[in-house]
DNA sequence: TAGATTGTTAATCGATTAACAATC
DNA sequence: TAGATTGTTAATCGATTAACAATC
């Protein structure tokens, strides 16, 4: 009872939202060819301090080399299996306005080992059309085929990119089919059991973090010195 | 030199990306006639909790009543002020694949208080052509006019929806163009200097950290217990 | 006055950073 | 061995939380 003992999945929640960027940067220098990388390096390429990135990794395991550095692909496979993305997962997007349309259409979603499994929106004027993403072609379907498409194809994770006013009934329906991992584009907090992960991406709220920003520099003294220097 | 003396514009990181928040949950009670409002409950339709909003609304000043609660449209004003979006912001979008083009058309973006200025695609082909972004129509435009067009119209922010491998490139030209706040899309970790404020949005990063979350449960005891019980 | 709710305090928690011993 | 780089430690920093005095 007094030893202080690791927690099991005691990763840090900071720690896993920088997985992801770790493992695209590795996965890219391993296609170059590039076998092996010191923190320095990567740290860099990633956008963090060397010693957030060493401090990440240990969480994970003792996975480098003193003196050496980190085997590319020994690394990449490892970050692979903590995030669980070995296994494809099915998502499917509720929505399909313009946002909705995108992230259908949108290559990266797919290339990442994610794969749309079904379209859907509440308009019947919607239902029924078709949307070409690439190689796929997706029909419309209605919010009433959710929970079945879910089941059939053991969707993973549910996109909401409906109006804000839509968003919590979708958000309902799709935990109601069994998911429990949510991306939610709609601007509105949604109300959720404990089990269930949501995720929100408002793009409005970003650009008005920027316009914080903004402002804030046209009350500077010397608006003069902006060049190429530094490295954020 | 030894007062405790308050920092001019020192509001924590993490309360200016609320504030966007809780802005819009205010101006949607105060379109609905709301006149005054606890924290308690502003803060449930916000998603955090009572005592982290009145920390955040702290930082701005003292614009509640005690026993009565905050008048909506008052710190809707103030926090309008504070995060500088009573000007309107011009923003331009480089990159008109998939993304780019449903940014441009999405009318969220133009809903609070930013608007496009313009467009822009590296590809011959596609320049020149239209788009039809809900009322208004934009044409796509040259690299080469992205200063020019900044330039003309005082546009604050440059959204970048290109690849990957353009998007240092492209950020380099919006710096030289005299934007100094950037979202970035593409998937890659941008080197500015310091002036320059950049936010990344990385729509498959996020899917991944969901991915994490469902891998988490795939290997929990008991998958029996998810209901709509308590708020996250 | 009694009830309600803010604004602030102090404690806790988690994340970041710098430095360096361990070790290739 | 000498040089390089990891993994870990301890200090620092910032953010969250709970509680409550102030005050409407």
């Amino acid at each position: 009872m007094t030893l202080p003992s690791r927690k099991p999945g005691g990763i840090p929640a900071a720690t896993i939202a920088r997985l992801p960027v770790y493992h695209r940067v590795l996965s890219t220098f391993g296609s170059q060819g590039i076998v092996t990388i010191a923190s320095e390096e990567l740290a860099a390429a990633c956008g963090v301090s060397s010693a957030k990135l060493r401090k990440d990794l240990s969480h994970l395991g003792s996975f480098g080399t003193r003196g050496v550095g980190y085997n590319v692909s020994y690394l990449t496979f490892h970050i692979a299996r903590e995030l669980g993305v070995t296994k494809p997962r099915g998502i499917v997007i509720v929505g399909m306005g313009n946002l909705g349309r995108a992230l259908a259409s949108y290559r990266a979603f797919g290339a990442r080992g994610f794969h749309i499994v079904g379209i859907f929106d509440r308009d019947h004027e919607m239902v029924g059309s078709t949307l070409l993403c690439g190689q796929e072609s997706f029909t419309v379907m209605p919010i009433s085929d959710l929970a079945a498409v879910v089941a059939k194809n053991e969707a993973s994770i549910g996109v909401i990119t409906t109006p804000a006013e839509s968003a919590q009934e979708i958000a309902d329906l799709m935990i109601e089919a069994g998911l429990v991992s949510i991306l939610n584009f709609a601007p509105v907090f949604l109300k959720v059991s404990q089990e269930v992960e949501v995720r929100k991406v408002d793009l409005a709220v970003e650009l008005q973090i920027l316009a914080f920003h903004d402002q804030k520099l046209d009350s500077e003294p010397s608006p003069q010195e902006l060049s190429q220097v530094d490295i954020a």
